[in-house]
DNA sequence: AAGTTTCCGTGAACCGCTTCCACCCGAGGG
DNA sequence: CCCTCGGGTGGAAGCGGTTCACGGAAACTT
């Protein structure tokens, strides 16, 4: 019934080969027949064999596993930023161990005690510049470490370009008639877990509205926590402010997915009284007709995990930094925009 | 500089003592003198050493790490339940992996493949009843499974009576004078992810109504997701329905906290003006004087892993259930209660 | 044709730990 | 005084892999 696993020596065996043949098929060593190399593989097949991971770090120091610790944000980023990795990673025949932080207690359980996280291969570290936590600005760890969507001189960082993407918004909203509003998401209060991205979108945001001959009044900014909800609010709060048609720029595209839904149940039209703007570029805005500033997050995901094989490899040089850049994409929301740049 | 981690061998060495002693001590074994014991337990002290769970698992067929699958919902919920889970585990010297479920498809290959989350000794369920989706309604793995925040007749369960919390709910209110609105959370839409905590809190609540005699009227029902501006929507939704002082049950504490929020922004007093009670007790309610259902998080999910302690330790009898009461708890938000019960 | 190289393959040694059998030794029993 | 008996301990065997020294056969050399 419950037969055991097979083990490399059953798939030996059954390949009427010697052990170290079917290791050398394992690990994609070259000295090794093509002929040979496919029977061995017909074993595992029929057998369906699986290496024992844990066998594999404690013979050669290797696991195939990688750590990435996350933020325990549940947003359709850090689902399409994981998706990016592990297609990298799946393709190497390497395996991901996800490590959502929920508080800073356990971070730091994490990162001082040798737990589950530090025996994988390789450190992937997304969203959170941790260093600052520790002494000498490094991890404590002896593995290659890559921070995505975070910068850090020390460690090699894959990230977006958010003040362009602020730009982009900008310009791009300048050049429509109306009165121009903008919703920040509001950061994470703890300030070992802050984050800085709302807050460059923003500064570029404005700083192309100002270049554009329309400068950013502070009242039409609205703040609120990363919901949908949060932006019907704050469509209702500009509304009290003016009268269509208006424009909105909103720092996360869920935000503006609210500003879209409570437009229509106003009776507003969207991209005619309201013209909304998003950022993230997630698939959801595509269905949703929501223009967006987006960014490529899988690409990031997958660089970020290209980088971290390459260390795994042995790759020594110095720290890289991978700088992405976001795109407007125009849809529905926005109407179509004027030929000529708008001059108040 | 950086030295090889210490073995059990530097440990046996550094105490005078056999391979077996150190490993002995390691397992909690009783044939170990005590003064033994405490020797070997003062090298390891000092060495630093800590044990290669790769190779315990290896070698014993236990690798002290259980896997605990969560939704990729960040909510104070699954913070609480992480925390009652580990700190008995933690205890027991087990370590934990957190698996949040992204997709669907990551779900999948998590129960398929033979990853690292199958490799630990056993499984915590959280909130999920995943069984459906396999044959036979069992999950592809040998290890013993213990849900939480789920039933199922097959496995070991541990949940809250979501339904009673909603009684106690309704109870409660029937006693103040005034309209009685609630705001319900969302489920997740994606069948796989069903969940119907949030259903059955309402069902409860409307049945209690019932019973004191004031029905309650499905227009006063709201629909939000699970987000702190949901309730302040929902609040000025009530609000053009009827005039203070009105009554609100958030089926969520996040929810209920922003129906607060919002009732202090409009001038309006909690407690007097606008009653409102929560549902889940988590420590923010109490900084908030929000009065709630409290629902023992922690313990529910502690005991979740004794239970999954006990499997590991061989217990083979038929699955348990563990059912939890959650407790009124009355804060400022409610004001003072009549005494007698309100009759309309 | 004998000597080199190159290519494939083999299996023993080993990774860090658990398990289990053998062994030692002092206490209790006959 | 000799024999159990059992608590305490040591270490060999083994878990499922990787590695590496080694060797046989085929392919190249002169």
């Amino acid at each position: 019934m419950k037969r055991k696993k097979p083990t490399i020596h059953d798939v030996a065996a059954k390949a009427g080969v010697g052990l170290g043949t079917v290791s050398r098929v394992l690990n994609d060593h070259p000295a090794v027949r093509h002929e040979t190399r496919a029977r061995v593989l017909r074993a595992m097949e029929e057998l369906g064999y699986a290496p024992n991971p844990h066998a594999r770090r404690i013979a050669g120091g290797r696991s195939y596993t990688v750590s990435v610790l996350l933020p325990f944000v549940a947003t359709e980023f850090y689902r399409r930023l994981v998706e990016g990795i592990e297609g990298v990673l799946l393709e190497q025949r390497y395996d991901l161990a996800l490590f959502p932080i929920l508080s800073l207690a356990r971070l730091k359980r994490y990162l001082e005690n040798t737990t589950l996280a530090y025996l994988t291969d390789g450190l992937i570290l997304a969203s959170y510049d941790l260093t600052e936590r520790f002494e000498e600005g490094r991890l404590p760890t002896e593995r290659p470490v890559v921070l995505v969507d975070a910068q850090n001189p020390r460690y090699d960082s894959v990230y977006l370009d958010n003040r362009l993407g602020g730009r982009l918004a900008g310009a791009y909203l300048a050049r429509f008639p109306g009165p121009i509003f903008a919703i920040a998401v509001e950061e994470e209060p703890d300030r070992a877990f802050r984050r800085t991205v709302f807050a460059e979108r923003m500064a570029g945001f404005q700083e192309a509205l100002k270049e554009a001959g329309r400068p950013f009044s502070p009242d039409r900014l609205y703040i609120t926590r990363h919901s949908h909800e949060g932006g019907r609010l704050a469509l209702r709060h500009f509304l009290e402010k003016a009268s269509p048609p208006l424009n909105v720029f909103a720092g996360a595209d869920q935000v503006a997915l609210g500003v879209l839904e409570e437009a229509v149940r106003l009776g507003l039209t969207p991209g005619r009284d309201v013209r909304v703007l998003g950022f993230d570029g997630h698939p959801f805005a595509e269905e949703a007709g929501l223009s967006t500033i987006a960014q490529p997050v899988e690409a990031m995901g997958a660089r970020a995990a290209q980088l971290l094989l390459e260390r795994m490899r042995g790759y020594q040089g110095p720290p890289r930094e991978v700088r992405f850049e976001p795109v407007l994409v125009e849809r529905a929301s926005t109407g179509t925009p004027p030929a000529a740049l708008y001059v108040p």
